[in-house]
DNA sequence: AACGCATTGTTATATTATAACATTATTATT
DNA sequence: AATAATAATGTTATAATATAACAATGCGTT
């Protein structure tokens, strides 16, 4: 039996490293730009990396900014329980790690019969520094 | 003094009209192929259209589908504050009414001194049918 | 009529993402 | 070590999604 990948290859460790230094979202075409000179030289490069970061959780996709970040929950028990919240004057977004909420929206059920195995919250307003402006 | 406008123009009666006939998700693109008889020949047409009639709360886009839906609560008293489940084997999308969860997440603060204004959460799973295949 | 503003029409272009195919690397099994 | 299975890479081209820029029109208010 092939196990489960544990090791991050190349091309994903040069994305990830690069995503995780910037604190805050980076588009795929501005993560490719920057890694140009590692050798990464086209999009599909850096989206194939970026998928597979996704999928085991170290990076999310911010997808009301088409944008990604680096997990910022060790571990990152919560890869389908994600939640963020977004400034919508300069754009700020940070990952929201909330107990509650995340117990509250893991557990949720409504009347459909669905089973829900993953979910994604984006709050959006204006951040205290742009709030105060 | 300008008011606020109260009725649809040409083209978002026309683009509306559309979403709400389908029960499901539509693709601005397709949106564009399938009015073109209508009229509106451009994407610019389609997505500005789109635009006011997300603002105004007729219809939600689905994030991370890129597709667009029409509001299912009348009224759409809940133009800002949105919940949608996905079935990710038949893409099926289904506007979430339930008025405990929406209080919840309308309601919610964490310590970052954020006040939010709007949020939009996507349930991802297997809807009945799938779940029974 | 004159103004302000939303909408429209149009062409071009920017941005985001995937298809297809050949090759190489890694790990597991024999 | 050879084989097979899986994952990752490299590359070119193209698809899908969305916006810029600018001129023109429609409509309610003054
Ligand atoms: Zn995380
Ligand atoms: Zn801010
Ligand atoms: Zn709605
Ligand atoms: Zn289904």
């Amino acid at each position: 039996m092939v196990q489960k990948q544990e090791y991050l290859s190349k091309n994903q460790k040069i994305v990830l490293d690069h995503v995780e230094k910037a604190n805050q979202p980076l588009k795929a075409y501005s993560i490719l730009y920057n890694v140009q000179k590692k050798g990464l030289k086209a999009p599909l490069q850096v989206y194939r990396a970026l998928d597979k970061l996704v999928e085991i959780g170290k990076i999310h996709k911010i997808e009301s900014r088409n944008a990604f970040v680096a997990c910022k929950n060790s571990n990152c028990i919560v890869s389908n329980a994600t939640a963020f919240s977004i400034c919508e004057s300069c754009e700020k977004v940070t990952e929201i790690n909330n107990s509650k909420l995340s117990k509250y929206l893991s557990n949720f059920e409504d009347n459909s019969g669905m089973k829900y195995s993953k979910y994604n919250l984006e709050f959006f307003g204006l951040c205290k520094k742009c709030k105060n402006k």
